[in-house]
DNA sequence: CTGCATCCTCAGGGATACTG
DNA sequence: CAGTATCCCTGAGGATGCAG
């Protein structure tokens, strides 16, 4: 990486100062609550609505609501695709795009790496609220 | 990467359904709003706290409270190092510990990759928008 | 300067009911 | 089944004031 951080730090900068700059509202989108979740599931392979609600509940219970209202800023965003048979019932199936796989493999690996350092966190917790006692 | 996803999001569950896991707190310490930000910036050098809030607001404002608490919590999970000098006026240094920067790394990584990616994003969404009407 | 504590607002998010 | 619409509420987060 040959960009400095400063440097980075300011292309994040907007002229108004008060509307976030575009490609933090993506990284926001792709790293909240719901879209972390989702897109290390869809990582594994396309789901159905219900399914991949059930999939996420496994891990922390989401709402319709919010799982179809992430979906669908991920599908805008480019990195969810959704396939909506035309049968009666509905069949609606959500897989990764190529631009999806990429955000969703980074998101892994973060989660993978949080997964590998736990003990490391615990044991400064357990270090910073002893040192606060 | 040998871990299948499926695993991943078994071991992502927890006993009580309702509790999130412990390494999914870890990451949402580590991928919310003022985290990432923090991250970033400290991945730079030291900063003081004032410091510190002034290259934040340059992004987007953040209030002293939510700064604080950002801070304290990834101080918590050892990603931050808090130097406090016994001076008047009070001057206290933040920055990353090894364990921050493994993560502050990755954060960043996946900022500049949205950064990156922003047109193929922003293409998407004119093309879901005009799909749309 | 660095923080706590307090109060208050508003939007993220849940529950429920309804439709194609 | 796969949503949309509505209502409602908790809690994230901002503003202000004060202390060390």
């Amino acid at each position: 990486m040959e960009v400095s951080n400063a440097k980075l730090i300011d292309r994040m900068r907007t002229a108004d100062s008060d509307a976030m700059c575009p490609h933090r509202l993506v990284l926001e989108h792709v790293t909240s609550r719901w879209g972390t979740l989702v897109l290390i599931v869809l990582l594994d392979h396309s789901y159905r609505f219900s399914e991949l609600r059930r999939e996420i509940n496994k891990v922390s219970k989401v709402s319709e609501k919010m799982l179809a209202q992430t979906l669908q800023t991920l599908e805008r965003d480019g990195m969810v695709y959704r396939d909506a048979k035309p049968v009666i019932p509905p069949r609606v199936d959500y897989s990764l795009t190529d631009l999806g796989r990429e955000a969703a493999e980074q998101v892994r690996d973060l989660s993978l790496w949080t997964e590998r350092r736990l003990a490391a966190v615990q044991k400064a917790r357990a270090d910073y609220d002893a040192a606060k006692a």
